[in-house]
Parts: C-alpha cells; sequence; structure tokens
DNA sequence: ATGGTTGCCCAGCAA
C-alpha cells in the first residue's frame, strides 16, 4: 500500500496536476495540505472518477487539507480534537480498516510561524506543535499504526536544507522550531524518508522565486512520521521531485512511503 | 540589500 504527503498549493489550479499524477503514481492514500479551496468548491468530481473516495476540511482561499483514499475511511476527524476553536483548517484524520485492525492517517499543515518576531505568528506554530503532540500522545496509546503526513513547516536538520546559514532566523529552522519536532518524534515516531536513507540534501520543496529549483536551494519539510505499528510494516519511502518538472508545478512535491498494510 | 513568484480571486496577504 502506497501511502502520500503532497502539500498542493491551490487544489484548483492543481487539478491536472494532481490527476495525471494518480494516474502515473497510484498512491492508496494520498494526504494533501494547502487544497486553498472551501468544502463546496473542491473538485471532487474529477477525482471520484479516477476511483478515490473524497475527504475535506477546506478553507476560504488559505490552508485546507483533504485526504483522499481507495478505501472508504470508516470514521473522518476534522481539525485537532482538543476543543480549542482554531478556526484554520489544518488537520484532518481518516481511520482505515486494514488487515489486522484500524490504520490511522492523518493530513497536517503546520503553520508557517514566520515572521518570528510577529507577535501571533511564531507563538501560534509553537502551540500548535504542542496541541500536535498531545495528539500524538492520546493515540499511541491506541498502539495501531498511526501515520502523521504532511507539510510540517520544520527543517529538522541542517543538512535538510541548501544552505543552513539563509535559514538561521527563519521559523522553519529555529533551535525552538528543532526541538519541538524533535519531541514529537522522539514520542516514538520513525521519519519515513530518514529511516530509508542516509543520503542528505534531499528536499520537498522549491521556492518559485530567484531561480531555486534550476539551483536545487531547496528544503525537507514535507514528512511521514511513522508510529512504531506503522515502522512495523514499513518498507521505504520516496521523494517524488520528478513532479517538480511538470508544467504549471506546485512549490512542493509528494513525499510516498510503502507498506505492507492490505485492505481488509 | 533587494527582488525574485505563485494562488487566492481582484487586493493584498500568505508563503
Amino acid at each position: 500500500m502506497k501511502i502520500a504527503t503532497w502539500n498542493i498549493n491551490g487544489v484548483k489550479a492543481r487539478i491536472a496536476n494532481l490527476c495525471e499524477w494518480l494516474k502515473s503514481s497510484a498512491p492508496d492514500i494520498v494526504c494533501l495540505q494547502e487544497i486553498k479551496s472551501e468544502d463546496a468548491t473542491f473538485p471532487r468530481l474529477e477525482i471520484e472518477t479516477l476511483g478515490y473516495h473524497v475527504e475535506t476540511y477546506g478553507q476560504k482561499g488559505f490552508n485546507g487539507v483533504a485526504l483522499l483514499s481507495k478505501m472508504k475511511p470508516d470514521e473522518v476527524n476534522r481539525g485537532l480534537p482538543d476543543g480549542d476553536g482554531d478556526e484554520q483548517s489544518r488537520f484532518i484524520e481518516g481511520v482505515f480498516s486494514v488487515k489486522g485492525g484500524a490504520l490511522r492517517v492523518c493530513s497536517l499543515y503546520l503553520p508557517n510561524g514566520n515572521p518570528p518576531d510577529d507577535p501571533v505568528k511564531y507563538p501560534y506554530k509553537l502551540a500548535w506543535m504542542e496541541r500536535l503532540k498531545t495528539f500524538a500522545e492520546s493515540r499511541l496509546a491506541l498502539e495501531e499504526p498511526l501515520i502523521l503526513a504532511g507539510d510540517y513547516n520544520v527543517i529538522p536538520e541542517p543538512y535538510d536544507c541548501h544552505d543552513p546559514l539563509v535559514w538561521a532566523g527563519d521559523a522553519l529552522f529555529l533551535p525552538q522550531t528543532r526541538e519541538a519536532f524533535r519531541r514529537l518524534e522522539h514520542l516514538g515516531f520513525v521519519d519515513a524518508v530518514r529511516a530509508t536513507t542516509d543520503e542528505t540534501k534531499l528536499y520537498s520543496f522549491w521556492d518559485y522565486q530567484a531561480g531555486a529549483w534550476q539551483k536545487n536551494n531547496g528544503i525537507r519539510i514535507d514528512h511521514l512520521l511513522l508510529s512504531p505499528e506503522a515502522t512495523d510494516r514499513f518498507r521505504a519511502a520516496q521523494i517524488e521531485k520528478h513532479v517538480r518538472t511538470w508544467e504549471k508545478p506546485s512549490d512542493h512535491v509528494p513525499v510516498s512511503g510503502w507498506f505492507d498494510f492490505e485492505a481488509a
């Protein structure tokens, strides 16, 4: 079973790319971020025609996440379940029946947090990371396979970007950001790409500006974090870099993982 | 140091 995450940067502008990728890459479950669409205007028909169930948690203009899946989810939860009244749509969880039990897959879009001296933005990011950690702790207690997939807006290590000096003061790379990410990981998660290869300078995002793609000036901020029970079934991950060469690309590419799960 | 680009949907913000 192939499970992928992709920050698509506007699903309506990217629908042709998305359909082409679904056909050529054939993922079983897809976590989308930055759909930048309300639920009512999400182009679901084109995707359903390709054999996918569509679950969205949209918002007008900004943010928004979705789950596409060949299996119909048994349960879908929108927003982090802490009742914090977050008006930004950044989290959706689906529960799927696989042989042996339940598989939980979450699509998350962690706040960017820039500029870090803004009175609201960086504290919101750090608070959101803490809320995600609390959620993860509660789900890990279930001892089920769980995949936290998405755009974390976190560069975990200096070798996850082209030039660490450029990112030194950025909300994606500040020590507090990386420490919060490590606290989440150290609950027991495995970074799927990092578990696949020791290769450094692997990126999932290249800015549209200043020829970043042409210079391979990228960052790795899209991650699949695997619970112990998901890691048991994990084979390998891949960054689908070729998608960045397509016409009208997103600034992010899909990151995919292969697992031994089978539909129940 | 500045400017460089894209998507939302038409003004300016977010990234």
